[in-house]
DNA sequence: GACAACATACCAACCAGTCGGTATGTAGAA
DNA sequence: TTCTACATACCGACTGGTTGGTATGTTGTC
């Protein structure tokens, strides 16, 4: 029954050292939709197509690919918001408003599509896993301080309320977004999240004077 | 070793009848810290101090239970926020910000005493639970709901750019909010909550031209 | 042949849910 | 008033399946 050491069909398998990305991809996709405590081991692996023996060879535990999930996280999306046509606009509040437009352009299709991975996750953990909960804020961090320049370089051409500092409002684009994508689960739908997205763009054309 | 029929030592236990909201406190309690699916029955009814035959009398599934926290959690809400001080000004727009402040103030302490019970749980059950996620959207529509008269009453006051529905602003009331309790998770800390309440303050106060 | 990259078989702990039973209350008949 | 019949509230041992993790075997590559 077992397969002779010559099989004929050589069992169309992944290249060899691709489990590991593989692995921290499966844990994007249901760890978005089921939430992490909800999704076991053997489900990642099965989502990414190897077995136990290489997700504990790659990882020590369930917990440290919660940790590189977290920082693959920031790799998968800098390049995502870094190459955006806008970011190649001249005038940075320009910049800015063409960053939070093409967030609101993502926000379409399935739920599990759009939303964010490590504000999924740092809900569940922040209490039992510190190591999670830091590389979920490493990852929330990254995002803030890549937006942050735009937003400096705006309030120094355009002025802007004293008490207002540029990672502060870099944090309040993410919170905005992190919300929108709490209420969009609560309805299964985008719309929400749209609306809310556009009220924040609102306020920072107004913060700017552009309204 | 059994106790006798007039055991001299009453093993004081919690009175008759007080079981099912005992669960549910537990449950609100316990989800906060750690989540829906990672909180297990057993651990629901050792902090609520009864028994599983209680939990299963009262509640068919780990998922009923889910269900009526939900509700609980909007009765347990409403007087809180109905009774505030800020409810009883003349003008509608003060009341508003009056809310905005009071939530702010709330903002305060360990993370999973001012965090939101159905937001959390939305987040890991919506694919997976209609039921809860239902559940979960009738809480935060019911916020919403009762967040929008005020609103209306400002704009009809103070007027507003014309593509703004008072239900909308809620919404994104909502939206900051929740927003503002996974960054909070994210450091532990409820300041980076603070600061994106401010802005929405402070966006509140410009969209009625108070600034 | 040595080492990394896997696969397979297995385990103890834990999980949601069940079940037979007990304790406490309550309504109606005598 | 008190006894019977029944309902509700609660208890805790038990079960079958699942969990994260391990131990060991196999395969491809340098």
């Amino acid at each position: 029954m077992a397969a002779t050491h010559s099989s004929p069909v050589p069992r169309n398998r992944a290249p060899r050292g691709s489990a590991r990305s593989a692995l921290i991809a499966a844990a994007h996709a249901t760890v978005r939709r089921q939430g992490y405590a909800a999704t076991s081991v053997d489900e990642i692996c099965a989502v990414a197509g190897v077995t136990k023996g290489a997700f504990f060879h790659h990882f020590e535990s369930k917990e440290a690919l919660a940790v590189a999930a977290a920082e693959g996280w920031t790799e998968r999306a800098r390049p995502m918001f870094e190459l955006a046509p806008h970011n190649r606009l001249d005038d940075p509040l320009a910049r800015l408003l063409g960053h939070i437009d093409f967030r609101l352009s993502m926000l379409d299709g399935p739920t599990e599509d759009y939303t964010c991975f490590v504000g999924t996750m740092v809900q569940e953990a922040y209490a039992t896993s510190d190591r999670i909960r830091a590389a979920c804020e490493a990852s929330i961090n990254a995002y803030c301080e890549a937006l942050a320049p735009d937003i400096q370089a705006a309030i120094e051409a355009y002025g802007v309320p004293e008490d207002m500092t540029a990672i502060g409002l870099a944090q309040h684009v993410q919170s905005v977004l992190q919300g929108a994508f709490v209420l969009a689960k609560t309805t299964n739908d985008p719309a929400i999240a749209r609306g809310t997205v556009t009220h924040l763009k609102r306020y920072v054309r107004m913060l700017f004077g552009r309204n």
